[in-house]
DNA sequence: TGATTTAAAGACCGTTTGGTCTATATTTCT
DNA sequence: AGAAATATAGACCAAACGGTCTTTAAATCA
């Protein structure tokens, strides 16, 4: 997963991840089939890790702006220092792929579905305990956290965040609750 | 451009460009060098046409606010339908080659700054004009922004935005200015 | 028109790509 | 220990890569 992570899919070679898997190249191709397998692997891989996380942070046991502040925090975290430089699959994949790859396009589209449909609940349940501002709606506001945090993912490459995203962050949820 | 646009660096092959161009593989050559540098040029123009735009959108001239609703027009405008699909070549190219490619990465971090810039040159305008609501940072709010656009194009590639993102682009600034 | 420059076409080069296959070790099991 | 299954290393393949070079056609200019 980690070669693709910070190299791409078409910049990732066989030797790469012959090196990354410790595999010789018939054992890689007996377990995956080809490299598009391996890679579609790697990537419901990271897809998993990445919903189990927002499924801790957006629990609905827990309190929901409690849990938004933690999800928040938790990108400008990875997008600091070279955390950030490192950047996101999902987000490099949706650039590279997501236009020609059918395969990768369902998987992203649903992840980003899914992390928009969480965010919203999170949201919704803050609402009917008050404590959202007035005139918020669950699913505009979702939205836009969505994007304020994939869009974190992006500028992170390039300028890794620092206090200024930090207090963004802190700065948005700050507009959506009372 | 436009073949490296919508193909990415690494996945466009010479003869993409040869039919793009309509040059032969010599004439090519004796123009540009090679595919890197080719890339490169192709890269500041996709810049140079998004700060033109952004210059005129942002233009001091005009009432700050106006602007930046244009500024988050234009941007819900590029991610509906077959133009969001399209994505963007510098959010593609950050994510490809920016954390390999010092040329790249220093074009994509000035751009992103000059965005920054802008928006935040706007925002310190429509507060000296008493337009901001109380405690917006101008700074603060110009990197929401800006993550929020680039975050749009992100999620517009597998599902291109529809009246949600309409709504959240204007509640959004909504939420700044009073 | 005839000489000169410019561009097009595409053969060609070495390298690298993703993928297969065989021969050799290394386990695993009885 | 010896047979059977498994994994290794790496030779090998056709195709495609980026890049060069030569040959032919098309403009350009006097």
């Amino acid at each position: 997963m980690g070669v693709f992570w910070s190299r791409g899919y078409h910049a990732t070679a066989l030797p790469d991840l012959l090196r990354a898997t410790k595999l010789s190249r018939g054992s890689l191709y007996a377990a995956f089939g080809d490299k598009h397998s391996l890679f579609l692997r790697a990537l419901d891989c990271y897809i998993d890790d990445a919903v189990t996380r927002i499924d801790i942070e957006l629990d609905p046991r827990k309190d929901p702006v409690d849990g938004l502040r933690a999800y928040l925090a938790g990108y400008v975290d990875r997008t600091s220092g070279a955390h950030g430089r490192r950047g996101c699959l999902v987000i490099a994949t949706t650039m590279e792929l997501a236009g020609h790859d059918a395969d990768v396009n369902r998987r992203i589209a649903s992840f980003f579905k899914v992390m928009e449909v969480r965010v919203a609940d999170a949201l919704s349940r803050a609402k009917v305990a008050g404590k959202l501002a007035d005139g918020v709606d669950p699913a505009i506001a979702a939205r836009i956290l969505v994007c304020f945090v994939e869009g974190l993912r992006v500028i992170s490459k390039t300028a890794p965040t620092g206090a200024i995203t930090h207090a963004a962050a802190d700065a948005l949820l700050d507009r959506f609750i009372r």
